[in-house]
DNA sequence: TACGATAGATAGGCCATGCCTATAGGTCGT
DNA sequence: ACGACCTATAGGCATGGCCTATCTATCGTA
């Protein structure tokens, strides 16, 4: 049984003529006459009476005739469905976003996307990057915000922006109202840090390696906000990214020199997955919303 | 768009891999890519990410799916639906039978044949000759039963039975007593015959005409009870066919000897229809069915 | 890092089958 | 009885689906 069997059936019963019907349909005669001979073949039994002047459907034929239209109702309704999706931008994007990243970065860029695109649902998880990896490899989410760079060629990525570290210090230290200060400076200091698991503690972490500085750390957190009140109780002194600065907080920020005291953040998909448009307008957004200026 | 696209599709959603898909499909696995990239190329959109180890869906896959599986679901219900017709007796059966035959004839076939064939729809239509047989060509009624012979090759005729006319007299009439009689010998009487239209007066007046008798007509009606009771009240003669035989009335009846006084009642259907088989089976009774054995 | 294994894409040839034209057979109306 | 119309049949052509062989990329393993 083919479609075009069932076009070609449809055809007759509602022309009431083979050759009408094969005039309609852009065929010859012959071809639909075999092909509706076929059908009824396949089906075994006869699907129109020939009677001399006129063509009617038997009994089988009525029967068939709402089936088989339904068959290519629900064709048609599969090719618009495609369609209509292909040039609209809409359906759901699911982010995943790191911590470090989350409350900073994003806010105004999702609201300002879903102004924009408000048929798009916008689905958020905030996860560690390993997390996130495996989610965006097991395509539960369709795109990660996270740190740069990532392992595994099965990624694409996409720098979004860097930025640098600054140093978070009690309003009295001694560095508090330098303009930039090296981590080798704070070698006296206790350290607080985010707990083990977050890149950026990996990120700083390995900028003291660079710089020979072998940090005590006294406390760990899994949030800045608590880090930067510890610190501005005097506690010692922390290590945060630049979009992590509180400016109405007790510390004082300092920025960090050593050239690897700085991250890129940017987001990561699975390779040669295709993207709808909705990701795109996402991705493009990205980068042009207008939060991402103040940076 | 082809089905067998549609259902490689389904195959490889379902299996999540080419090659499997095309395992079980019993295709080779680049004629099933191939398809799959044709209707992708139709469709305008990619339905399926392939990743190195593993196949999977894309937003326009995903949405595409249940779809096809509607269409393929609806093809199955169609081809069942015509199975299932195939091997079941039902559906309906219109019957038209002309006013002469049908109180006689039909109601005791009419029952048992219902009795046998519960799920068969039956319906009765009452007209003349000529309106029953342009309703059999219009295929309003399936099957006509009335006085053979009709005039068209476009009709297939079924005998059922042949009876005798009866001339129907007043209870003190002189032949009243006779086992037979000729239309002759009703020369002097007054007629009662049914109303221009109906096929049995034109029997009756053919032959009469045989007879070289050119009846007085003092009284027409379009049924025979009319008649009957009219000559039972001694105004005159009637002729009537066997199966109208009123046992109970006042009248006396008489077999008439002409060998034109007779006719045979048939079942007529469009030459060229296919027939369900419950029209079959309803043509069949008519024969069968134990009614028949009175006559 | 290199290798074999696995999976999908590509290339090229074969054949089924759908379409065509021409024509036959049958019915209808004149 | 003839011409007009409609469907079925016959025979040839070509599109296109399927095949095998091969290529390429990725993955797991040595």
């Amino acid at each position: 049984m083919e479609l075009h069997q069932l076009r070609y059936f449809c055809a007759v019963a509602e022309a009431g003529s083979f050759s009408r019907a094969a005039e309609q349909s852009h065929v010859s005669q012959p071809s639909l006459s075999q092909q509706i001979m076929k059908l009824e073949d396949e089906l075994g039994a006869r699907l129109f009476d020939r009677l001399g002047r006129s063509v009617r459907l038997t009994e089988t034929g009525q029967t068939f005739l709402p089936r088989a239209r339904a068959v290519l109702r629900e064709l048609e309704a599969a090719r618009g469905d495609v369609a209509e999706q292909k040039d609209s931008v809409g359906g759901t994007v699911t982010i995943g976003v790191i911590p470090t990243v989350a409350p900073y970065f994003l806010p105004e860029r999702l609201t300002w996307f879903s102004r924009r695109f408000p048929q798009v649902r916008l689905t958020v998880v905030e996860e560690i990057t390993p997390v996130l990896l495996d989610q965006v490899r097991a395509s539960k989410v369709d795109l990660a915000i996270l740190a740069l760079p990532v392992r595994g060629h099965e990624f694409e990525t996409f720098p979004l922006l860097s930025e640098r570290f600054f140093a978070a210090l009690p309003a009295g230290h001694k560095f508090a109202k330098r303009r930039s200060l090296s981590l080798k400076d704070l070698r006296a200091d206790p350290f607080l840090l985010l707990r083990d698991g977050h890149c950026f503690r990996d990120n700083a972490v390995a900028a003291c390696d660079r710089a020979r500085l072998h940090p005590q750390i006294i406390f760990e957190s899994g949030q800045f906000s608590s880090l930067l009140s510890m610190v501005g109780a005097g506690m010692g002194v922390s290590i945060v990214p630049e979009m992590a600065i509180e400016k109405k907080s007790r510390c004082r920020f300092v920025r960090i020199e050593d050239a690897a005291a700085a991250r890129t953040v940017g987001a990561v998909v699975l390779r040669g997955r295709s993207l709808s448009r909705a990701h795109h307008a996402f991705l493009a957004h990205l980068h042009d919303s207008p939060a991402s200026r103040r940076s």
